[in-house]
DNA sequence: TAGAGTAGTCTAGAAAACAGATTACTCTGG
DNA sequence: CCAGAGTAATCTGTTTTCTAGACTACTCTA
């Protein structure tokens, strides 16, 4: 059973990086409606997981971080629903 | 979302009621490999919320508590395993 | 009737999630 | 040029949740 899955906002965030790839800090802030303490704090622990690729960079001469999902990170959540749907069809 | 299962020990729960019907307290602390308080705790927010039917009784004069999931617990699991699911199929 | 065992609750400490303040810049208007 | 507003993200302290083990209450055996 993996721990890191079991969240709210870091499902969230892996959510919306199945669907785009290189999503930007505030834009995750934005979407998921999660204020940007709790953000960085979660994906500080997919990216020590390597689930989460993070890229610093500049924008405009703004810092711009931007996260895409690691083949590891989207093969853990795969297996994820695949354990928990295991469980649903062992019963009658 | 569902953040009542968010849990490890909520998910075991929930798995064991899924193919045992009325399981007793000490079974699933053993079978769970969880502390007693702890699971307390856990079977209290289940029940609270509807998902799992408690039944206090006595047994060779003994307290013996046994669990069952009810049929919305059943639901709401399928129904947040359903939801990761589409999440990941919802991407190429 | 002392001692060991069983069932489950209570309590208090540890861990996690969270919001908002803070740091460090950039850009615009007076 | 400099004040004020805006953006990006981190830091800090509070709140909530989780957890283990102590505790209550009772039973059974020797």
């Amino acid at each position: 059973m993996d721990e890191l899955l079991l969240s709210k906002v870091r499902l969230g965030v892996v959510a919306e990086l199945l669907s785009f790839d290189w999503v930007a800090f505030s834009e995750l802030a934005r979407s998921l409606d999660v204020s940007n303490g709790n953000l960085g704090a979660h994906l500080s622990k997919l990216v020590d997981a390597g689930y989460v690729e993070e890229e610093k960079s500049f924008a405009n001469r703004r810092p711009l971080s931007r996260y895409r999902l690691t083949k590891g990170g989207r093969e853990a959540f795969a297996g994820h629903v695949a354990e928990l749907q295991s469980l649903l069809k062992a019963t009658p």
